[in-house]
DNA sequence: TCTATTAGTTTTGTGTTTGAACGAATTGAT
DNA sequence: ATCAATTCGTTCAAACACAAAACTAATAGA
């Protein structure tokens, strides 16, 4: 019944915006004194002090010590982000395991977590009970024991509708239409983790948060991030947001048609980037002798990717020829990235780091060559350089980039015993 | 000195929101009371009544009598926004003309003016002087005389740095590096549009921005509006926002590579969309005979289009195949989009619209072929219903959902003599 | 020791939303 | 006709959050 777009602004937003900006200055600007942050954020002094005192009350800042830097006038207290209370998690679906890793507000791992868990045969319902079962040993460890929690953020190679936590599709796994956060929510309710919020979201996206805020290039606001897995996504992050699209198909970059009447693709077309550089086109190519008929699955792709990069680095033509033409379709593909949206960076994740060495010359060339703005917009083209379960810390990241952002949820009140 | 990165919230900027939101509401929910809109925005009846008082003394808003729907209770007054004061204008430079349209806060157009006008032999400074004149001559109009301006919107084919309103490079128009809004603003200074604010876009974000708000598919928050001049650029609209990238080049789908070896295309590269499918590429395969050496320019262009639709119509196989050509081009342009977007609707513009009828089948035909989602994730492509200089009115409206979306720049106050 | 300088708090003031109470205008029943 | 019920809009005091300026605190340097 309260139809509004955007809520309509009262004293809350004002305060919590206002939090969310001292918040994220306190973050950007490492050990700062609250006249630090009133200069830059444009606040008075009355007014940082007032919202610095809730942000240390909620657990949130704490006070390190005073600094002289040999100047004159009275030594700043120094403010940081308190990294010893709240723990953000992030859990992860994927085809063959079940991840988790837990961040305090420096975004430091306090903990993480790999299981196998074959999501497919598994179903959701199982799943979710799966996660349950991961979420309270986490919240029982000792490293974890009385820490208040920030929320749960799932990622999952889905289309996920965002707003209700459902998981549309996930043709990977199986499923479809399962409300997985009103089912996780629902588990959670007589535990410790009650009332805790939960999020789900695509893993690419979450991928793409990870290097937006952890990686080398931490802070690229148009970035492009491209998971390598059985299939090829995207996670598009324009402006610091995700790119979601109309319906949350956003981001398939893997069945954009690359070449006209080319190699027959499992979507049922020909000629998609996923039947020129995808994993089973690569390997197929690369690996010839070693690849079974039907789609390579589980952990034979991880023992065949090592097998491809041990003859390629012995100089096996074969091998190093299939990937340098993966590479050139990557970087037609990437190109079209270039052109359309202009991003400042495409970041390769998942098997694309490994094959990376052999597959970036020619996909550098490539994509210089079919973008159109000069220097193809000044994007650079890397491999990732987070190790695996980025999008488990992308999504306990972005948890923390809402309070940061001044979307902050519910961020617990902690002392006043 | 103020650096944050958006200004933290104060008084000014919750009445500002406030007055957003409830302009917004106005227009969206047509004639409707005080009360309608307390219930609708969540405000209470106390502060909306505070808000409407303020749009009305600012003639953006106006009642329209009583209304009593047979129902019980004291009747409400009617608001609507008022169309009678306030004007946007929007400025459109092209190659061969300059456009301006005079909108309304109802976005009925007030006025519209149509010079020919080579921006590209004339140059940047003339071009400004140029704007100047047709913008004295029109406010000088008896139909605007004295009507306060809500501001000056340019859209222009160039790369445009928004925030500076610098046009950074327009290979059409041969400009480089040239400060409109700044020059513009100038050379308003003493006149009687001194102060008005003056805002630069590129002329297929402001098409989109038509689209979007005047077209037949209104409100349709994310879409890409394709201009079919010269070149192939796109204006897309991501959640009702335009998409720009890293540095302004986004959009530029004219020269994603469609076809490894095709023909040469104007950029340098081979198989371009544009090389496939742009103005260029039909009219040298629909009218082989008119079409002379080197590119085809300037108001040639019309009349080979003109004759390119009397062929087809009159079944000419030679225009229509190559008609059909292009259109299937033009769909597996729009699949990509559709893959890596996931809009609700594609919009052609420019001279695809006339051409259209023997376009579009082949083009709709491909995009449901290459597009993964399924049914094209329920996008539509259609030719645009718009006229010429929708970028004109694209810009004038943007400057009206700038006032709807609670940026408002600063709207003039009207009455209190 | 005194002055200048910077940090942070306290005090006072201003602007905006809130909530409840009130007056206004209409319908429908008595 | 009169009165109750209902809905619309305004008024007024209160609460809330930031702003501005005065004030206290702590340091360096003369």
């Amino acid at each position: 019944m309260v139809g509004a777009t955007e809520g309509p602004a009262g004293f809350q937003a004002v305060r919590e915006t206002n939090l969310g900006i001292v918040l994220r200055t306190i973050r950007t600007s490492a050990p700062c004194s609250r006249a630090v942050v009133a200069a830059s954020t444009g606040l008075t002094k009355a007014t940082v002090s007032s919202l610095v005192a809730e942000l240390i009350d909620r657990g949130l800042v704490c006070e390190t010590g005073l600094v002289n830097e040999r100047r004159v006038g009275r030594p700043g207290m120094m403010l940081t982000i308190n990294g010893s209370t709240l723990v953000a998690l992030g859990l992860e679906v994927n085809v063959d395991y079940l991840a988790l890793a837990a961040l305090d507000l420096l975004e430091r791992e306090v903990l993480t977590r790999h299981v196998a868990f074959d999501a497919r045969a598994a179903g959701p319902e199982e799943c979710a009970k799966q996660l349950k079962t991961l979420l309270l040993e986490t919240v029982a460890d000792p490293l974890l024991r009385d820490r208040p929690l920030l929320g749960v953020s799932v990622a999952i190679p889905a289309l996920v509708d965002v707003s209700s936590g459902t998981v549309t599709n996930a043709p990977n796994l199986g499923w479809r239409n399962f409300p997985l956060q009103q089912r996780l929510t629902e588990l959670l309710a007589d535990t410790p983790l009650a009332g805790a919020p939960v999020r789900v979201d695509n893993d690419a996206n979450l991928g793409a948060v990870a290097e937006y805020r952890g990686g080398h290039l931490a802070r690229t606001m148009d970035l492009v991030y491209l998971t390598g897995e059985v299939g090829i996504g995207a996670g598009v992050l324009m402006n610091g947001e995700p790119l979601r699209g109309a319906s949350g198909f956003a981001g398939e970059v893997g069945h954009i048609p690359l070449l006209k009447d080319g190699p027959a693709c499992a979507c049922g077309q020909d000629g998609c980037l996923e039947a020129l550089a995808g994993l089973d086109s690569i390997l197929r190519r690369a690996v010839p002798d070693l690849v079974p008929e039907g789609p390579v699955r589980g952990s034979v792709v991880e023992s065949l990717v090592a097998e491809t990069v041990r003859r390629a680095e012995s100089g096996d033509a074969t091998a190093v020829q299939a990937l340098e033409d993966a590479g050139e379709w990557l970087g037609r593909a990437a190109a079209t990235l270039v052109n359309l949206l202009n991003p400042s960076a495409i970041i390769l994740g998942g098997y694309f780091v490994p094959l990376s060495p052999w597959l970036l010359p020619s996909c550098r060339e490539a994509m210089a060559a079919y973008s159109f703005a000069p220097n193809s917009g000044n994007c650079r083209i890397e491999p990732s350089t987070l190790g695996l379960s980025a999008a488990a810390r992308g999504g306990a990241m972005a948890l923390i980039d809402a309070l940061d952002t001044g979307l902050l949820p519910l961020p617990p009140g902690s002392s006043a015993a």
